[in-house]
Formats: C-alpha cells, sequence, structure tokens
DNA sequence: ACGCTAACGGACGCCCCCGTCCGTTTGGCT
DNA sequence: AGCCAAACGGACGGGGGCGTCCGTTAGCGT
C-alpha cells in the first residue's frame, strides 16, 4: 500500500525523492533500465526500501525520471511543427530526437519497448498525431517520397535505438551521421526505386 | 579440465552434441543469445553437467551453433563481390545480410556486439576487407555515394539489430522495408547534402 | 556375456536481484 | 524540551542463473 492521506512529504523524505529522481536520470541514462534498483538506491544514498517507498515500481520510477526529456520530445515535433518549411521541420524532429535517444540510453528504451503497457505517455497519442501532419505536408509539398508512412518513423527509430557504442561521444556521433542518413533515405527523388512493404509496428490507434 | 586423449566420442554423446547444437540454434535464434544454458540443455533432453561437458562456454557453444549462419554471410558477401555491377553486388550483400539478421536473433547480436573479445569469427577480417573492396568499385563506377566509408555498413547493420518484433514475419518485413530505405540513402545523388562525419565504430585492423 | 570406463545428470553452493517486514531514527509540532 | 508519527534502512526469504562435483548408467571392446 501507499502512502495516502499526508499529501505533505517531510522535508527530508522530499529530499530523498529528489535525489533518488536523480541518481535514477544518471544511471538510466547512462546504463540503460537494466540497472537494478538497489544501484540506484545505493547511488541516491538511501536503502532499498526508502526507493520502494517512494516509487513501488521501477516502471512508476522510470515515467517520473524521464518526464522531462519526454517533455523535451514533445517540445521538439512542435518546433518541426511550427517550422513554415515541413521537410525543414520533419528533419529537425529526425535530427533532434535521434540525438535525445542517443544521449540517453534509458529513453530509447522506455520510449520505444514503452514499457509494454505503459500508460500514454506523455500524450503519445497527440504527438503521433502531430507528426502525421507534419509528415503530410512535407509530402505534398513534394520534398518527403510520397510512398513513406508512420511507421518509417518508428522505424528509424528503433533502428537508431540499435546503434550501440562504448562512449557516448561516439554514440552521439554515430547517431548523428545515422539522422542523416535516414533523412537522405526519405527524400523525395526521381531515381528512387519502390520501396518493400512497410510493416505494422505499432498499432495506429484508430 | 576438458577432455583430452579420446578424440573418439562415443556414439550417446556424438548425438547429445548434435541435440544440443539443435537446441541451441533454435533458441538463440528466436530468443537471442540471453536465454539459459540450463534452458537449451532442458530443451535438448540433456543435464546441465553435459551441456558444460561439450561446451565449457557460452561463447563456444554459440560460435559452433552460429558457423553455419556466419559461412552464409560469407557466401553472400562472396555473391555480391562476384556481380559484375558492384552496386548491384552490394545492394544484395545489404539485403541479404539484414534478413538473415531479421530471422535469426541471437545471430545478429552474436555477430556485431561479437563477444566483445571474440576470436576472429569465421574470417571476419577477410569478409571486411572483400566488402571494402565492393563498395570502392561501386564508388568508383558512381553509384554509391563518395563519402560513404565502411563504418556506414556497420552503423546500418547495427542500427538493422534495433529493429525488434513479436513476430518473426513482422520482423522480416520491417527489416526489408530498413533495407530498402538504407540502400536508398546509400546511393550517389546530386541533390544529397553532405553527411554528418561517420563515427568510429570498430577498430580497423592495420 | 561381461567388465571397464566414457558419459550422464541430479544436486549442490554461489551470487545477484527482487520486494517486504520491522526495529530504529528523526523531523516537526506543541 | 519532549512527544509521536512519518520516514528510514538493515536484514530477510524467495527466485533464478551459473558452474561443478560425484554417484550412477550404459556404450563398446573383448
Amino acid at each position: 500500500m501507499i502512502d495516502r492521506l499526508p499529501h505533505t512529504l517531510r522535508s527530508d523524505a522530499l529530499d530523498n525523492r529528489e535525489r533518488i529522481l536523480d541518481a535514477a536520470r544518471a544511471l538510466f541514462s547512462a546504463d540503460g533500465l537494466g540497472v537494478p534498483m538497489r544501484e540506484i538506491a545505493r547511488c541516491a544514498g538511501v536503502g532499498p526500501a526508502t526507493l520502494y517507498r517512494h516509487f513501488p515500481t521501477k516502471q512508476v520510477l522510470a515515467t517520473e525520471a524521464f518526464a522531462d526529456q519526454l517533455r523535451a520530445c514533445r517540445t521538439i515535433v512542435d518546433q518541426g511543427c511550427a517550422d513554415p518549411d515541413p521537410w525543414r521541420g520533419l528533419c529537425l524532429v529526425i535530427e533532434k530526437i535521434c540525438e535525445l535517444h542517443a544521449r540517453d540510453r534509458g529513453l530509447g528504451e522506455a520510449f520505444l519497448t514503452a514499457f509494454p503497457g505503459a500508460p500514454d505517455v506523455a500524450g503519445r497519442e497527440y504527438t503521433v498525431k502531430a507528426v502525421a501532419g507534419l509528415a503530410q505536408r512535407a509530402k505534398d509539398a513534394g520534398h518527403l517520397r510520397s510512398d513513406f508512412v508512420l511507421d518509417d518513423l518508428i522505424l528509424i527509430l528503433m533502428a537508431n535505438k540499435g546503434i550501440h557504442s562504448r562512449s557516448t561521444d561516439t554514440q552521439v556521433t554515430a547517431s548523428r551521421r545515422f539522422a542523416g542518413l535516414a533523412i537522405q533515405a526519405l527524400k523525395a527523388s526521381p531515381q528512387h526505386a519502390p520501396l518493400p512493404p512497410a510493416a505494422r509496428l505499432v498499432s495506429t490507434p484508430s
């Protein structure tokens, strides 16, 4: 059971909560979601019980820890959508999101494997729709290849997640180059051959 | 210590060895290298001790289990190199290798994460050199973008590994589409902007 | 048919992670 | 200053994977 009535945490409890979130952010970013809960606790200087009291499950902890990053994702998408040139906006989205995922290992995992059955993280549906609109405009403008489907973006993000490297720097460099290649692949071109059929990677909500 | 002198296995031992390899192939393919050794043993109908006696380490087991697949990789590369049109050959290599990795989850893991410190698996160096030659020819022919580097191929394979899906079919479909996009990205084009710098993903042997 | 030894596999001890309980500490209010 | 409950954290039991030991089984050569 979780504490119910107080709703006002004691100062030390609040402090611990914050230190736990910091530790979680750091460790998730560096090592992914695989890190043991106790490691996070140790790193935050608290006992395991305290950690579990604040965040009964890793899922909850991760959701809270990544709240900022997910907001950042939404901001990026909004920026892209705001760009008067939809193609440039789409490129920006791809580049920025890839970089974000490259810098934060846990984010990519949380974002895509998405904790199978995670609740709608930070308005995913809204974001998806926004990107879909952006893509349509880029298509209409003749910059985005006409056989593009939204699943291709998921495909690219999943693929980006597959790029792992020892150092974060290498990771980011590689991810940037990958984004460049991806953009080239998506660019409308008179010479391109038809693509193999797309796969349904995510169930598009009705 | 490993058995030394006999060099000729008893019939039942040989039989078990084969069943273990079969089980390993099946499980590695379906679930990746993460499967517990005991699971492989159970699936092969032998005790853990027997498994360990035949293959003292998971590394050894995987190497043996993937011998065929790695040979297949080399064959694909050889086929690609044999094609009179180097660009078509390179495309074939990309498509086939991506598909192979999509069908066999363990292979991708073994191939790239490459058991950090694994011995030269099935003549990796030779294969790498062959592909490098193929790429150079494709570049000279003006079909492959001139700023391509070999690390881009690694990048693509790593990225392909990042594509996961519940069903193998979806996985393969997605991987095929990804390969198509990758090829489009690598195609020489008058309109393409310069790419971000490449990352050193593998230490190229001298 | 018989024995010898290669080969087997159940069982063990080790370690790591998980989630929880309960005795102890300490912040905050009077 | 003193109380009390909120908050803490060490310690526990459970589960799972790993690699190994040793008593038992069964191929194979005579």
